[in-house]
DNA sequence: TATAAATGTTCGACTCTCCGGAACAGCCTG
DNA sequence: CAGGCTGTTCCGGAGAGTCGAACATTTATA
């Protein structure tokens, strides 16, 4: 747990929070692993598994404890309540039925990339993480796509936080190196991921844009580095720009449209 | 929130996730607005979003707090852990094809029900939710369908924790109904629902269990209810019938496919 | 069957830390 | 410029979390 500045936050909630993390990253914890894990007392983990228990955060199954089925809720929750979010939803499936790699929708937040539409086995796979938290900016395509489309001084600040850790041989480790990325992947329109996350995937993303230039977040096409060659790197990276004008061409009728709306009844 | 038992339970980790469970309810808060809910001084509610937020449990925008991303990451993390996921997913994406109304998935935890595949927009809406927390099992169709499984103990013991709140005109609100009611789903098959967790709103949902009997969740269909007579509740339920036959099939194959596992490298 | 090693749970006392209140810096709107 | 709001810091007191030990249960090992 690399968390950096713990001034001012409340240790027995972080304790609580970190525990998550922890079952998160061993994929379900015995009491007594996360006893070592956190260097607390047994009878401390155990209120604070209790505490979690009563909010459904934490389910206990034979022995094990595992994250509740509250996350799905929640996560739901978190997903419709974007406004950008069935055209998000929208976009992918059609990226997913254009294309024969696998389309997700990715935002970043706190500094981290998170995919919010796309496939579940792949996008938010603990396996391929690092921590109990989601991808790196700099390691995904997504990621690059995105903080290539802010100021200077706001992509510093996320390295300041998170570093630049090395997920594989191909990461980039270093601001330069990144930097430069960033104004490459500004010149083409899109960001490139050759296995830089995951050993033998490769990506591409774009990053989508409201009318006054926010970014909402990217979409992304991805699949095994081992099909790809000159011509389907052009064929993707095409069928993204188009989905990238769709998406944003949805995001000018929502807006557009004062008639119509879903939210009273 | 109506949470029963406070012995034992931390109450710095208890306030910090209450004030998540008021987020969500309010859909989106500002911290006048949670000062208020909780009772707790400004600057005591300030450490704990600033907890929440250094976790990405929580961000900030434009002057209101909301759920951050790291929900999605979690519950998607939770759906993919469960072993079912993928019979499940695949069935109801089946049933959602082969049905003119809405498919899900859900699973009842600590006595809440909680839809796992589905439809976003409507299965975890918190326009529908009495408190932070997902549906009741006696409001809900996969609820009924599920205790209806349970021995009476079982059932006891979330009735004594949730109590039988009404949702609506229709509600169940006495045990003796409910066991009346659960008798009647062991009966035919199946558990109907109209109108008891959202006004004007039917669904059927039907258990399904593994070999041994063990209660994986309940798979549902819903609609509004105007659209249903007596035909298209025979034939729903018949699709429902076949769906339920199709997940206990898959089930039973990933079992016994003893090689092509995917958990060694 | 007995022994050992887990987990789940309770209890009390020390001490850490969370809570409240007040005060101040920004940012809007009137 | 006053009057809302939010976001932030500070400090003292009191309340609450942490620890460690002990015991009840269950599962595994000899």
């Amino acid at each position: 747990m690399n968390r950096h500045d713990p001034s001012g936050v409340l240790k027995t909630t972080a304790a609580s929070l970190a525990l998550v993390d922890h079952i998160l990253e061993l994929e379900g914890a015995t009491m007594s692993e996360l006893v070592e894990a956190t260097d607390l007392a047994k009878s401390t983990v155990h209120a604070h598994l209790k505490t979690l228990a009563e909010y459904g955060y934490v389910v206990n199954i034979d022995n094990e404890y595992q994250l509740g089925a509250k996350f799905c809720h929640l996560g739901d929750y978190v997903r419709t309540r974007k406004d950008y979010y069935r055209v998000a939803q929208e976009t992918v499936s059609w990226l997913d039925s254009e294309s024969s790699m696998d389309a997700d929708f990715a935002v970043e937040e706190h500094g981290r990339i998170v995919s919010l539409y796309g496939d579940l086995e792949f996008a938010n796979s603990p396996r391929f993480l690092i921590d109990g938290s989601p991808f790196h900016v700099h390691t995904t395509s997504s990621g690059k796509a995105i903080i290539a489309e802010y100021p200077e001084t706001r992509v510093r600040d996320i390295i300041d936080r998170w570093g630049l850790p090395a997920a594989t041989d191909a990461s980039i480790t270093t601001e330069d190196e990144l930097f430069a990325e960033l104004a490459t992947v500004r010149e083409q329109g899109y960001a490139e991921n050759s296995g830089e996350a995951v050993e033998g995937f490769w990506a591409i993303g774009k990053a989508v844009k409201s009318p006054r230039g926010e970014v909402y977040g990217s979409l992304n096409l991805s699949g095994p580095a081992y099909v790809i060659d000159e011509e389907t790197r052009a064929t993707q990276a095409e069928l993204l720009e188009r989905a990238a004008e769709r998406f944003e061409q949805g995001i000018a009728e929502l807006y557009q449209t004062p008639a119509g709306e879903t939210d009273e009844e």
